[in-house]
RNA sequence: GUGGUUGUAGUUCAGUUGGUUAGAACGCCUGAUUGUGGUUCAGGAGGUCGCCGGUUCAAGUCCGGUCUUCCACCCCA
């Protein structure tokens, strides 16, 4: 028999990781809902034309593509097939599962433009697939828990957003991050002032590398593009000083000499950040990121973690046309993503899940003998009345083998029937971390458990 | 997609220049302990050495292919 596997890049979650991931999920959800976003949900798989083109010709190539049911060769030919796997695919394949949240949501908002009330503000918790080659925090399968303000430019989303991005932070108790900010326009004006107007895109690539590669790389690919280096490294060493946002831009217009929007939008948004004096922000601007997506026009965001090692872990920006793609112009948005499989694998890390973050019964109901089944079935359903989380060890074993059970599963308490607690009624309630046991009538018991 | 790397018991890993029945630790099962788990002690089960092929008298070990893992690039949550 072939031994069991699954596709490369996917996983199998068990039931600590699945409770762990759920945890996640309703933290971010609780923050998005506190936020007024509202929950949509679109299919796993899209048409082609809906997602091809949409994210670069990597992207396309990164699409997972859905063979067509049914005799997928009926209208191919001979030639088709000579004409490589590039033209060949587009007679076989029309679906494919979505690479991320955005692109299905700005079609969804052009299919549904008449239902909806804009400013709309969506949240979108799903899976989205990419055929990249697996990595550490890279995987073929991944959830992206999105929030997209859509139909406003009212300069407050950025700021609002930031807020979110802090709060769910927060709510997650992870504190090592950055939230790295920069703007589109700007990255388009430092790129027109090096010589390198048109070539805006490889000039993001090189100049997102910088912490990687270093200032004399940067240069050397910025002269392999024909621009101006003496130029960049302007923008370079300023990258670097120690000085505060608003003087930094200050200087970043002074040497691009051009007037811009990118460095206004950059200066209300710091100035809407000290509305909050008593919110501590860990934002960071920073010249060098550029986000590779290509839909993104204003304000990008991404965030990182700064303990471990990691890429980042939630992304986003202002989108100014991304409905245009699909026939619908002039409605502007903004939005964030975050990426709830690097979250998983940076809590896990810090160490930062709280015990209770791991589910299964508050208290294991465990029997001498027949007898005391039948009592415990009766009591089990009375302290789940109560909504305490309870089982009862549904087989006649041994107590040694039920005690061992609740130990391995973690359960805080058990509670032991034999003829004289069916007597009595009067139960010992055991806590398995201390070994203490306390003896008590079942309502003193749902008290003790559900205070 | 390009280059490299990894794979031996449930898990983490040993395994000599190719040479008899492939080991350890932890975990698991049974008992010491027929109304009390976590500690201890005694015993036990468990492996087509990722898969396919090749070289050889002989392959876990060498060679080729393939899948998988992780890493770098590309890109990204």
């Amino acid at each position: 028999m072939e031994k069991l596997s699954i596709p490369k890049g996917t996983r199998d979650f068990g039931q600590i990781e699945s409770f762990r991931r759920k945890f996640i999920i309703d933290k971010i959800q609780k923050e998005f809902i506190k936020y007024g976003f509202s929950p949509i949900e679109t299919p796993t798989m899209e048409n082609l034309s809906v997602l091809m083109g949409k994210y670069g010709e990597e992207g396309d190539q990164l699409l997972f593509k859905v063979l067509n049911s049914g005799d997928f060769l009926k209208n191919t030919t001979q030639k088709d097939y000579e004409s490589g796997h590039k033209g060949f695919f587009n007679k076989i394949s029309e679906k494919g599962l979505r690479y991320d949240l955005t692109v299905p949501f700005a079609r969804y908002v052009v299919m549904n433009q008449h239902n909806i009330t804009f400013p709309f503000k969506r949240y979108q918790i799903q899976p989205v697939w990419r055929a990249d080659r697996p990595q550490r925090g890279r995987y073929r399968e991944f959830y992206q828990c999105d929030a997209d303000i859509i139909g406003t430019r009212s300069s407050w989303n950025e700021v609002e957003l930031t807020l979110l991005i802090h709060d769910v932070f927060k709510s997650l108790e992870l504190e090592d991050f950055i939230v790295k900010i920069n703007h589109r326009e700007v990255l388009f004006a430092m790129a027109a002032a090096a010589d390198l107007k048109g070539k805006e895109i490889p000039f993001c690539v090189a100049l997102d590398k910088l912490d990687k590669i270093g200032t004399e790389a940067v240069l050397s690919e910025v002269e392999g593009l024909n621009g101006n280096p003496s130029i960049v490294l302007k923008y370079l060493k300023l990258i670097n000083e120690p000085i505060d946002e608003k003087s930094k831009i200050e200087r970043l217009a002074k040497i691009t000499g051009a007037q811009n929007k990118g460095y206004e939008e950059l200066l209300s948004f710091f100035k809407g950040l000290n509305e909050f004096p008593a919110r501590n922000f860990k934002v960071e601007l920073d010249f060098s990121l550029a986000r590779g997506l290509s839909y993104y026009t204003g304000m990008i965001y991404e965030v990182k973690p700064t303990k471990v090692k990691m890429g980042s872990i939630c992304g986003g920006g202002r989108y100014d046309d991304l409905t245009g793609m699909f026939g619908l112009n002039g409605v502007s948005g903004i939005g964030i993503s975050f990426g709830l499989d690097r979250i998983y694998d940076v809590l896990l890390e810090s160490q930062l899940f709280p015990e209770t973050a791991k589910g299964g019964p508050q208290v294991l109901v465990i029997h001498l003998d027949e007898m005391s089944f039948k009592h415990g079935i009766q009591l089990v359903d009375a302290l789940r009345d109560a909504g305490i989380s309870a089982d009862l060890y549904p087989d006649n074993v041994k107590i040694q083998k039920q005690m061992t059970y609740a130990n391995k599963l973690g359960i805080p308490f058990v509670l032991t029937i034999g003829s004289d607690e069916i007597a009595q009624e009067n139960y010992p309630l055991k806590n398995m971390v201390s070994g203490e046991t306390t003896r008590a009538s079942l309502q003193n018991i749902i008290k003790l458990l559900n205070p």
